[in-house]
DNA sequence: ACGGCCCATAAGGAGGACTTATGCCTGAAC
DNA sequence: GTTCAGGCATAAGTCCTCCTTATGGGCCGT
């Protein structure tokens, strides 16, 4: 289509001539211009020839000891300076504004088991940055969600992106203290089937009741009700509905005050993991690394 | 100077990418923009990707059907659509505008007595176009005043300019009939001897003398105030003063009204001329290629 | 008169921008 | 359910723009 390349050039002058011309206008001067562009004399003197000819007259006069701007060039060297400034400005904003906000997409449970008892010191050493939840067990993907960074659970390997380990989704029953004092305390795995189970039909009960020598077909006899999410599960068990099985180290608060307790040592694995992920491309990206860096610390710490 | 090259380029982002994402964000479509734009799709992908990375966020989130603006892209998107305003309406006016005003450096005598009866027929064909007229006897330098065209005498071989002959520079000796009558008419030339000699210093004289075989020896004694200008001399010359030696096709209306009288056929000629020069650069302009043709046309009319 | 400053020009090279070709994904239509 | 079409992403290759180095010319100041 070379007529409307044709008719697209002729609207528009080239934007690096331009951009040399808004020096040029502003210094009066070639040198100077080219040395604030970090180019040579050379190619500044090359891009106003370029732009002189795109429109059709000269834009500066070749005095000796100066240059001045023609009739020409005073009539474009205003509303030229005035653009790049507002493009310098959109830019920026862009730029900044970009590094203002920092959208983290996260799994409910971890949100609230974690990040609401850890965030705050977050925004204690980033006071600049304000940090907006979203909160969804959808698998995120960066390309059309405007997220900048997100913690999964899950194998940890999703092509494309930058991952690393937070902890072991690992799993071991708890239940409250009341309800355990009800059959005079749980002591031994067997002690669990004299409980009700809250949602039974967790492949995770299954692993851990092999893993524990219990009978698994005891599972498949209870009435199940799916809770779809650890937090709500937990908040059952806190009430001593029956007993949940959840990852520990996201219920540390409830175990330390006593509103959960672990009756056994004895944890299930089955390879998941949580998972911080974002965009490979986008590792260097200031509020990322800080917000990678915190929470890999964080973790580290505890 | 590489960190002076990456401190500018750290401030303002690639210009093509930011044109490019002018017209994506306008568009919603990589596609339709690069339509816009003369370019291909992948080419747009290209671009957007680059000023994303150098945002350091995305611009766009990439939805099955569309895309939309991510919040860092609607910051960005509005300021720099003004900015392309800007700028397209800068350029315009400095092309249109360049357009409009018509700089002609000339001779005074040739301002005087053939544009001032000619320049009318231009002004009703080109009614857009302001003539402005630079009157003086320098000759004018292109590159260091605001000239479009120009109109000197010489032999025509200027370098860098394209150049037009207007008509010979030739010269003939004029006087006023009034003066003529004094000494009962002038019939061949030994009768300018009788009368006195506008600027006899002139080296017109000495051509004309040697030509019309009168002894140049006269010239020398008489008393000489050179006039400096063709229209200053033939002045002297209408007022009865005496003869001058001037160029025929500048002084047709005098003579049409009797003013003055021309009486030999015979004229000098040096090889100089009249010429009609501008850059030849500039040779398509518009408004330079508009006022060559009409000059060469009335020249040739006449 | 000579050196310095500044711009113009020519030649040459590095890197960027664009094109072509292809693949993938999704939503719509049959 | 399957195929088709629309739209973006990616890879490889080519061309050309833009910049650099080098040099010359004009004018000013000392």
């Amino acid at each position: 289509m070379p007529e409307l390349k044709l008719r697209q050039v002729s609207q528009l002058p080239p934007l690096q001539a331009i951009r040399v011309f808004e020096a040029v206008a502003r210094h009066l001067s070639f040198t100077k211009a080219a040395g604030e562009l970090g180019m040579t004399q050379a190619a500044a003197s090359y891009q106003i020839k370029l732009l002189e000819e795109r429109v059709g007259a000269p834009l500066f006069l070749r005095r000796p000891r100066q240059i001045v701007l023609t009739e020409a060039g005073q009539r474009m060297a205003p509303a030229v300076s005035e653009a790049f400034a507002l493009l310098g400005g959109a830019y920026a904003a862009a730029r900044s504004g970009a590094d203002g906000v920092l959208c983290v997409s996260t799994l409910l449970t971890f949100a609230s088991n974690w990040l609401a008892q850890h965030l705050g010191s977050f925004q204690v050493a980033h006071p600049s940055l304000a940090v907006r939840l979203d909160t969804s067990n959808r698998l995120v993907d960066f390309a059309r969600e405007d997220i900048d960074i997100a913690i999964r659970s899950g194998g940890g390997n999703w092509p494309g992106v930058e991952v690393h380990k937070l902890f072991n989704a690992d799993f071991t029953p708890m239940l409250s203290p009341k309800l355990a004092a009800t059959i005079g305390g749980v002591n031994e795995p067997a002690d669990l089937l004299r409980l009700p189970i809250l949602d039974p039909g967790d492949v995770w009960w299954r692993d851990w009741f092999i893993a524990a020598g219990l009978p698994v077909e005891e599972l498949a006899k209870r009435p199940g009700s799916s809770m779809g999410a650890q937090a709500y599960e937990a908040n059952a068990a806190i009430a001593g509905q029956g007993v949940a099985i959840v990852t520990a180290a996201l219920f540390k608060a409830e175990l330390a005050d006593g509103r959960l307790i672990q009756p056994f040592d004895l944890v299930g694995d089955d390879g998941h993991a949580y998972w911080l992920v974002y965009p490979q491309a986008r590792r260097n990206v200031p509020k990322i690394r800080a917000f990678r860096e915190w929470i890999l610390a964080e973790i580290a710490g505890q």
